[in-house]
DNA sequence: GTCTATAAGGAGATAGAC
DNA sequence: GTCTATCTCCTTATAGAC
């Protein structure tokens, strides 16, 4: 799944390919990489633009403003990120271990978030420091992923997985927070997508003390 | 311990309080909860003056120039951050069970952060959006910052309060960026920061499942 | 659809009076 | 130390030719 399909144009059934259309993917695709790297404010529309070889006013074909962009370039972020978490729990059994269907969860989200940083991982570091509009435009979508996981804790609560005195109000949002702050610090060169899953999944299930059951 | 104290000047001997040097603090300080509220790029020079009720060109006669207020402000926030955690660490018995002097660790680095939020707040927010110079400059403090908690994990490690399968590579930057992310959420109407620094601990020590030891 | 040219505004920063 | 006034540059965005 790529952000491709995601955003052809806002209420548009995928029937033609379009022509020209492809431009403005190409703009969204550029603008994507460029919030991500440094910012929305210190990102200027001469940049996206020189990105895909326009020149900046042709930019205004395709868009209205450069807040335009950045709603969209941030609706798609989280569908992708949606639709890849879910695709990958639905990949899990629904009576698996919370084990295994929070790490499926925890690697997908990883996945998207540092793979494809470009395309996904601007939602995540671009949010902070984005002007109020924007914020509140995107929430609805933010809510709805979020539900995802709020879904597969409370669940794991309800069955004895995670123990009663947790907080969900606390410990979920810190734990979405901790997988999307790994877009800041993250490299290959520090172990892989999967070891860094299995790490927080650990934390999440047993804690990092050595084991004390066999004693 | 105040912010105030960490930059009465470079390179000044806290001997006089010197008559106005208290503008350039107030200027710090409003800069910092600007940079800290609406990022770096998005903050102006004029704002920030306003906020001292100073004529932006005023502020030139106390700092060069925008970034060189950045600057400060990054370096006296973790200043700040790494004091407040030192002390926290000298207030417990070194030979302390591992869990109390990480807990102590923990809610010294949130209270820094979550409650001093302008103060210190803004290293942890504004730095991913910055130029590459400044993240440069403020490289230094922000290694010996990391070395405390280092420190902590290892002897932790060593003395087999972590497994030795734990991958500290992984888990350091995890655990640090999971509270700094903790910034962007976190509000007093979700639980109080002792009760967010022992949940932390306690995925930490003991995971989030129920116990199973008394069975 | 993309261009050239340019408008309109705001940014950081400076000069020099007080 | 702080002011007024201003310079210069770069931003988003528009107008209209091709």
């Amino acid at each position: 799944m790529s952000m491709r399909q995601v955003t052809p144009a806002p209420g548009k059934a995928s029937g033609t390919p379009k022509k020209a259309d492809v431009t403005r993917v190409q703009i969204l695709l550029a603008a994507a990489q460029l919030f991500s790297q440094k910012g929305y404010a210190e990102t200027t529309l001469r940049q996206v633009a020189e990105k895909v070889s326009l020149k900046p006013a042709s930019v205004y074909y395709h868009f209205e403003s450069k807040e335009q962009i950045l709603e969209e370039v941030l609706n798609a972020g989280i569908v992708y990120i949606k639709t890849s978490v879910e695709t990958a729990l639905a990949g899990v059994p629904a009576d698996a271990a919370f084990r295994d269907r929070f790490n499926a969860a925890v690697r997908a989200h990883l996945r998207v978030m540092l793979d494809h940083r470009d395309e996904a991982g601007t939602y995540i570091r671009v949010y902070s420091n984005l002007p109020p509009i924007a914020k509140f435009r995107s929430r609805k979508a933010r809510q709805e992923y979020t539900n995802i996981w709020r879904a597969l804790l409370e669940d794991a609560q309800a069955r004895g997985d995670i123990a009663q005195d947790v907080d969900l109000g606390l410990f979920l949002p810190f734990i979405l927070g901790a997988m999307n702050r790994a877009a800041e610090w993250y490299t290959p060169k520090r172990g892989t997508i999967p070891q860094l899953a299995d790490l927080i999944t650990r934390l999440v299930c047993d804690g990092a003390a050595p084991r004390r059951a066999a004693l």
